[in-house]
DNA sequence: CGCAAACCTTGCGCCAGCGCAAATTTCATC
DNA sequence: GATGAAATTTGCGCTGGCGCAAGGTTTGCG
């Protein structure tokens, strides 16, 4: 509840765009233009804000949360191919060419989203220097972690890539606390798990083993990384 | 050695073009210019094309052969990522706000490419309908090929992974013989294993299997699919 | 033709990590 | 503070597929 009471929907303000890489060229004009044409909409936890193959209608920018990108199997496993902090866009199929989303964004934490229908992605494009670029180098950052993906499931052991998932993590989305690192937002064995293409089981046994060589710290939902040092010779073959 | 006769650099006709995506709807004029300024190279078996990290200079266009995109892990492992038919652009950095190729392209057989200096890219974008379209849905695509890999690395057996290289590997490549559809290029069970995260050791033996039972047959860096059904049996889980 | 290099096959033992199962803890709600 | 749902922990046995090793086959080359 106090929790909600924090995150009511932002107003549609200039400095919400101004300071995200795709905007923080623009003009003060040019900025009040995109948030006019924009629509601000809060996520539950846990939340679709699209889903894979629907028709892209809408682009999106997240502004506060964390998304996990996933694909569900034909037997419904899901698997995490990306995690997307806040500030950046998402849902951009236009810039990969395609009609339809190619994954399902699940909010891994409530969210706050500003979103675009897609007719205005080409006046967008043309209209405001950057923008084209910044999306294009979004796509190259995910293409890029979709490599490591799969070279890590390709060749690394459970531990290790488990290791390196929570690396990732503390890296993109984590919050100092008093006495280590603190992963962002909620975060199950589950979550972890398909993130890592391993079992909750497995996971909940390499954590309870870290948290007895005192390398990370774990409640229910919270993961709080305490030698990042240690982590990273786990992580490394 | 008549391979190679067959394989000499092909004369810089019009006709090389016209009918490939990028370029289909181009006028004489156009395609002309862009010849103009096009390198033609023939690369040998085996040959790197570009390599991961590398300053994008160049952008690449696969005339004729088949060409692998791998990368290599600090303790030497390869790992192949996607599998790029003649008649694709590659190398296309610039396409994804990338100054350097996020992977090395390894030729798997012999192959004809051509080749522009990378500042033409932006010539190309404005001056040439469609180009930018046509780019980003390769991109888009190879982005689909990937999650699906990271897909089938997450959930799938070997065998059902090794089932279902083969099977893109006869549908984008396949060439009809007699009885069956062969891999239009040489691989080993090496190249296989790269590509399905196993071992050659577990390749072999399944091929060996399905050789028992009649779903293919292989000699010395070929493979011909006979019974393409039981494949696809074997590929669902 | 004979040799070396590259490629392929097969047997055997082992173990990381999964599946199953059951118990326990934590949290939200009334 | 009682109840139920969700998340987590832990034990145990089994097995897919890897590592190691040895031997066989094909190809290219001097």
């Amino acid at each position: 509840m106090t929790e909600n009471a924090k995150k009511i929907l932002p107003r549609l303000d200039e400095s919400l765009l101004t300071h995200l890489p795709p905007f923080s060229k623009l003009e003060r004009r040019q900025i009040r233009v995109i948030l006019d044409q924009a629509s601000s909409r809060r996520y539950d936890e846990g939340a679709h804000i699209f889903e894979e193959g629907e028709t892209a209608e809408r682009f999106f920018m997240l502004l506060d949360g964390y998304v996990r990108v996933v694909r569900v199997t034909q037997t419904g496993e899901q698997v995490t191919a990306l995690h997307i902090p806040s500030g950046q866009l998402l849902g951009i199929a236009k810039a990969i060419g395609r009609e339809s989303y190619p994954a399902t964004a699940v909010t891994a934490t409530e969210s706050i989203v500003l979103s675009w229908p897609m007719r205005l992605w080409d006046t967008f494009v043309t209209e405001y220097d950057g923008f084209a670029t910044e999306t294009y180098k979004t796509v190259g950052h995910r293409v890029g972690e979709l490599n490591t993906r799969i070279v890590e499931l390709a060749t690394q052991q459970v531990e290790q890539r488990v290791a390196n998932a929570l690396l990732r993590l503390i890296n993109q989305t984590g919050r100092k606390v008093d006495d280590g690192i603190e992963i962002d937002f909620p975060i199950t064995r589950q979550d972890l798990s398909e993130l890592t293409a391993t079992t909750l089981h497995t996971v909940s046994r390499l954590l309870s083993a870290w948290e007895k060589q005192g390398i990370v710290e774990s409640k229910r939902k919270r993961i709080k990384v305490t030698d990042p040092h240690a982590l990273v010779e786990l992580s490394q073959p």
